[in-house]
RNA sequence: GCUCCUGUAGCUCAAUGGACAGAGCAGCAGCCUUCUAAGCUGUUGGUUGUGGGUUCGAAUCCCGCCAGGGGCACCA
């Protein structure tokens, strides 16, 4: 926000110390931390440090002589433009900003810029963040809901630091548990589909778990029950070859059932609001994937020991490690058929080749972290390029206070059951604060504060920690919650459109003495480039999350302490709309990064 | 055995080499004839698991240890 300045006392302040020969270190600037004024810091200790080393010094300590240093550039920089007064603090030089000159500057490109302030420079690279892979004959439950929301979120910054983003969906449509369903759907539940969207979605894993106990070996069993149990299995391995071979009544079953789990996965990215750019299908890279096999065996990458052994790639002995790392990776199993590392490599290829993509970011729970770590390896072992930037954004599982989900014990909480839940409850709070609110508008209000503060429940845990999905903690309202910074929003617009009808906006010049609240408030939102470019370099949606609180607590502090409407003056209140329009506008920006759209009442 | 992650206030979490380690929840005390109280203000609460090391400076980097969780050749 402020490069010109800061680059011109920047070489104003090396060009000091290069005439009196003083080592300056590297100049860190940060906002000055103590609020009420309003400015940039950097320090002195490790000039003074490397001073120190060189002998140069008094044999003064560090501390007093980056004091000292920072006294003479003070000096030395004198009036500044754009800068109203400097100090230098225990080893710091604070530079504090003539706030009219910024304060319209801040809130003039916010509004300017509208929906695309914060957002960065084109970057020129290709970036695909794959998420969102759930199995199909199942259902969604709240951790598929942490990793999509963490991908979309992650897109969303991405993409508005300045790459071209492609958003890729990956699930898992084959497999034991697949077929597991098909068996029990054809043998026990043909004809009894339910209508409903979800309630069918969610119908499939009710048949896997029952599904799966009829498969499992019981305590004392009978001979009968016995015999049951492995005629089941023989008639489940039978449709899993069928369906292998392609048979085409068990593929058109398969199909049918597909389309269902499909659907109602669809129709979670709608209530998301996520839109999906490429889908790929784990049945689609399976084919493919067999040729990377053959192509590794033919470089000599991986050995072949079928057919006692599967097809391996020594992943640490190619690389010279002694210590155990990537350890030996099996490609593809003894009977020639492929496993989930095949298809990832054969997905990736995809990408390289077909998507052209620069990076390849890959949001899976942390228990895939040796998978990973064995795919890139072996990207990297087949010479390509673009292995070095593949990133895994593993994060921690999510369980219920009653232990891991499971829902072979019926322990899920399914999005949908989740969704409903926070709608309901969106609904009573509106009740009891805010009767007046048409019954028309309710359930649209309703929908974005319950999922607010369920987006942003997740998003404001760091993605690499384990959590505990408590329904409570994650529908609150109050306090650190996404409807605490809707609610910003929602003030925000209420001032606004009372102002509408008396003229709306005009320019304004802020040359009137402004409040700390203000200064605050403009300082928090001049912050949104930065964040957003901290945020796409770290893969770290909780960047966002962090910011947008703070920047929602200014607000409301301004909010609660400074009289827009009935301002003292003409100009001032001129001022201060211009300041709440371009906050609105901050806050909306930063919101939409998380996934989550404010209300303009609730 | 090897490897990855986690350990910070009663609880849930921030702070990735800089100024007094910060929020929310819970607790306590105030604030609605004033732009939405889903809010604001004040306050209680810390040997950052532990022992060393590096550094002018460490929750942060390095080494050891302790505790919890994940992963390790034909599941995904």
């Amino acid at each position: 926000m402020f490069k010109q300045e800061t680059q011109a006392i920047e070489a104003q302040i090396q060009s000091f110390c290069a005439a009196n020969e003083i080592p300056l270190a590297e100049l860190k600037w940060k906002s000055i931390p103590f609020s009420g004024e309003w400015g940039i810091s950097t320090s002195f200790f490790t000039t003074a440090a490397l001073e120190a080393r060189s002998g140069k010094n008094q044999g003064l300590p560090v501390a007093t002589r980056a004091q000292a240093i920072a006294e003479a550039v003070k000096n030395s920089l004198g009036q500044q433009p754009g800068i109203s007064r400097s100090e230098a603090v225990s080893g710091y030089l604070n530079l504090y900003f003539s706030t009219a000159q910024v304060a319209r500057r801040v809130v003039d490109s916010a509004l300017a810029q509208g929906a695309r302030f914060g957002a960065g420079h084109p970057k020129n690279e290709r970036v695909m963040v794959e998420y969102s892979q759930p199995n199909t004959h199942h259902s969604f439950h709240i951790g598929h809901y942490r990793n999509t929301i963490l991908g979309e979120s992650l897109a969303r910054i991405v993409q508005f630091a300045g790459f071209e983003t492609i958003r890729a969906s990956y699930p898992g449509d084959l497999g034991l548990g697949v077929i597991t369903v098909l068996w029990a759907y054809e043998k026990f539940y043909r004809g009894q589909e339910p209508a409903d969207v979800h309630a069918r979605g969610q119908w499939l894993l009710k048949i896997y778990v029952e599904a799966t106990q009829l498969l499992t070996k019981k305590e004392n069993e009978t001979p009968a029950e016995t015999a049951q149990r492995e005629q089941y299995e023989a008639e489940r391995r039978d449709l899993y070859r069928k369906w292998d071979a392609g048979d085409p009544a068990v593929r058109a079953l398969w199909q049918e059932t597909r389309a269902w789990s499909l659907a109602e996965f669809r129709d979670i990215l709608r209530m998301m609001d996520v839109k999906i750019d490429e889908w790929f299908f784990e049945s689609e890279v399976d084919e493919p994937s067999k040729k990377i096999v053959d192509e590794l065996i033919a470089r000599g990458i991986a050995e072949d020991t079928r057919p006692e052994g599967p097809v391996i790639v020594k992943i640490d002995e190619k690389l010279g490690l002694t210590k155990e790392k990537f350890r030996v990776a099996v490609i593809l199993r003894s009977d020639g058929t492929s496993l989930y590392l095949t298809k990832d490599l054969a997905l990736a290829q995809v990408k390289f080749e077909k998507f052209h993509v620069d990076r390849s970011i890959y949001v899976v729970d942390n228990r895939q972290s040796l998978h990973f770590q064995q795919a890139f390896a072996i990207l990297k072992l087949m010479g390509f390029a673009q292995a070095e930037k593949c990133f895994h954004l593993a994060y921690g599982f999510v369980s219920l206070p009653e232990g891991a989900m499971s829902a072979r014990r019926g322990r899920v909480a399914l999005f949908k059951e989740v969704y409903d839940e926070a709608i309901a409850r969106a609904l009573a709070v509106i009740a009891e604060k805010n009767p007046s609110l048409p019954a028309t508008e309710r359930e649209g209000v309703a929908q974005k504060i319950g999922m607010g503060a369920l987006a942003y429940s997740m998003l404001a845990v760091d993605n690499n920690k384990d959590m505990v999905f408590d329904v409570n903690e994650a529908l609150s309202f109050d306090g650190r919650t996404g409807p605490y910074i809707q609610n910003a929003v929602v003030r925000a617009n209420s001032i606004l459109k009372k102002a509408q009808q008396s003229g709306g906006l005009s320019p304004a010049a802020f040359d009137y003495t402004l409040t700390m609240h203000e200064i605050e408030l403009i300082e928090q939102m001049s912050h949104l480039p930065k964040v957003v470019q901290q945020a796409a370099e770290e893969y770290r949606p909780l960047v966002v999350a962090a910011y947008v609180y703070e920047l929602a607590t200014a607000f409301h502090s301004f909010y609660h302490a400074v009289p827009v409407l009935q301002a003292e003056s003409e100009s001032v209140k001129a001022a201060r709309l211009r300041l709440v329009a371009a906050a609105k506008q901050v806050l909306t920006n930063a919101l939409y990064l998380l996934g989550i759209s404010a209300p303009d009442v609730m």
